[in-house]
DNA sequence: GATGAATGAGGCTTCATTCAT
DNA sequence: TATGAATGAAGCCTCATTCAT
């Protein structure tokens, strides 16, 4: 080893020269960024706690985002993730009836609340979305009406089978997912007052929504 | 110079040495700062915006409000009004069938959602009250636990004179107020991506719900 | 007595109409100044608390006095007092020796000292004399220039008459009062943190005084 | 590029990174902050001319300092210098007369008289010290009361050796340094008006304190 | 004359962004 | 590439002064 490559290493840690480097700082960035966004709101939330997190200086971040707006966008755009990719698949490929297809996405659903990550850019997308036209188009592109689209799907195919005899979330998709946006405004804003099991909300939730879906009105 | 010209003046004063004068200028600053808060978030909205919009000098908001954070929680406080209570004394003293307090609950939400400036509360709430908690709190108390106190009231006597056979919203109310929740937060943030119609979605909501309270399982 | 004039009378309760009430008004304000000024320092004294001390509303301060600087120079300008002109007529009267003169001129210098009063007033001259002229000139007139005038002619006449073998205060007379000025501050600054006998110390100022005055070094 | 130049150039840096120059900035600011707070007093001085005197932007000051009231307190801190260590140290070695000693004592008070910033900061420390007990306290510790220890030590050892036959210093250390006070306040005061030969009063000061301590009233 | 509500200039402090090292 | 010192615009809040009542 020489006194080169010594050098070169040293630096490494530091430095992000490979693009595995590179992510991975972009990743601790954003990681921060949602911490602190979520803490204290994008405006209050300050640079230099997120750098300090991140373990950077905090002119480091700029290097990896443009600005503070720029970094908020690139974090709710990050967090979609591919559960609703595989949901869609699972949709697509199975024949399964109609209720156990709606039964997965209240799993889908619970899963999501209890991902603390995935509730924090909710209320985010929730909380700064108006002031941020990129973040709710993002969101309600790769997200809100990706999962409208698949609840359509899946009550049309109920009914279609006959499973189902109403239709209200097919002009409504917001039912469905109703209280997953519940769950992930409780759990920030009001937990600490009243506790929620957002679970157990969630598949009693699932339960209504099949009995309503299939029952008669008397 | 008529009783009314004078009243009309004294109005629109400059000075506020009556009770009256005093209570409307409070109303407008509040008025002022719902906008700009709702618009800007907290945080963002700054003081002379709002003096401005109200018709005020900067300083002259302080003569009423301590500070921009207690501006905000008077906010909050003013904007539950009567409603709950209204419908509180209609739960109690009536004996309609539990299905009609529900659809008067469902007509209550739509009344809310209908309601800008109820709206913008609920969002300035879900959005500011995880760092604000004096409001998470005062909202908490004033409006979602009594909220949910009526849901369960009027869930329990449905159950009781057998109306009901179902009774998931004694243990989730949550699920019962969902759609509102998600009014207040589309009308907001999704809106000028895609419309919705509230009073549609909450109308079916009420619907699926008493189907899923009363009905079978096939 | 007639309605009107009871009118009047209440009126007069808070209404200056006559000299002496004017007087005692503008005495009341310039005590309540004295004080808070003394307590906060001419900037940062507010008029409101001044104002609410002398038992008036804040306009009114501004029927007495053109602005809060010219506050501050009424009240230096009034507080000097008739004692100097005692002892200048003393001595031009008397045909005491000089070390009773100037044992007179100490107990002057202590009762000084214990009147809060005048001590604030001193504190307020050196604090503040820099940054207004006016105030500094009109102590330096009133209180200092004729105070040294009156040293010297104390020195001076002991000198003549043989008391005094030494001239040093006719030179600074500064010498003769500097205790006084140094209680003026130590009570003001010190005195929380180590108790000061004032009276005790300028009475011991004097005996050194005439000592040295007097004195043969060995 | 000479060595000289290096350090001209690092020292003109805009950048601080140093601890040399860090240390040269911090003392920049104190120096410009003496000067203003000593001008205008602290309430009235503003934080943008100290950092315009300083040569920096106004956000900068606060890389150095929490509060325009810690830098008050850095600068009162900062002031005392050695001196009087020094002479604490001479009074401890030396065996000379007590006389020497006490005029070496009334040089050091000279040379206190004649250097402005030390003018300053005891001006300061008067003026403000009521306000900001901070002050008042470090200064009355480390200049104040060891003054004061430092009199007595000579006043006894005087006295021990029978050189002095008086002791009212001992009871009131103030009395020797009394004169010194008053320089740092005319200075400041009246110094327009009527120019004080401090050097010359404090001189005079010593030779009648020391006919005092050592004569004999006839 | 007396009041106190209203004004708005001004100051301290924060913090996103830049840039010399 | 990384750093963190420096910048300076911007905002909340204060308060001397004014003026309608």
């Amino acid at each position: 080893m020489t006194i080169w490559s010594f050098s070169q290493e040293a630096a490494m840690s530091k430095q992000a020269r490979t693009p595995q480097a590179r992510e991975e700082r972009v990743r601790a960035i954003m990681a921060a960024a949602l911490d602190q966004f979520s803490h204290a709101g994008f405006q209050a939330a300050r640079l230099d706690d997120i750098a300090a997190q991140a373990g950077i200086a905090k002119g480091t971040v700029y290097l990896y985002f443009e600005s503070k707006e720029r970094l908020l966008e690139a974090l709710v755009a990050s967090a979609i993730g591919a559960p609703l990719e595989a949901m869609e698949k699972a949709v697509a490929a199975s024949s399964a009836p109609a209720s156990d297809l709606l039964r997965a996405f209240g799993a889908f659903m619970i899963q999501a609340a209890d991902d603390p990550d995935r509730r924090r850019v909710m209320h985010l997308v929730f909380s700064e979305g108006a002031r941020f036209p990129a973040i709710a188009q993002f969101h309600h592109r790769e997200v809100i009406s990706r999962g409208a689209a698949l609840i359509r799907a899946i009550i049309a195919r109920g009914r279609a089978s006959g499973e189902f005899v109403h239709d209200e979330p097919e002009r409504f998709p917001q039912l469905v997912f109703a209280p997953a946006l519940v769950a992930a405004v409780w759990l920030h804003v009001f937990d600490p007052i009243e506790k929620l099991d957002a679970t157990g909300m969630i598949a009693a939730h699932t339960e209504m929504l099949l009995r309503a879906l299939k029952g008669e009105a008397k």
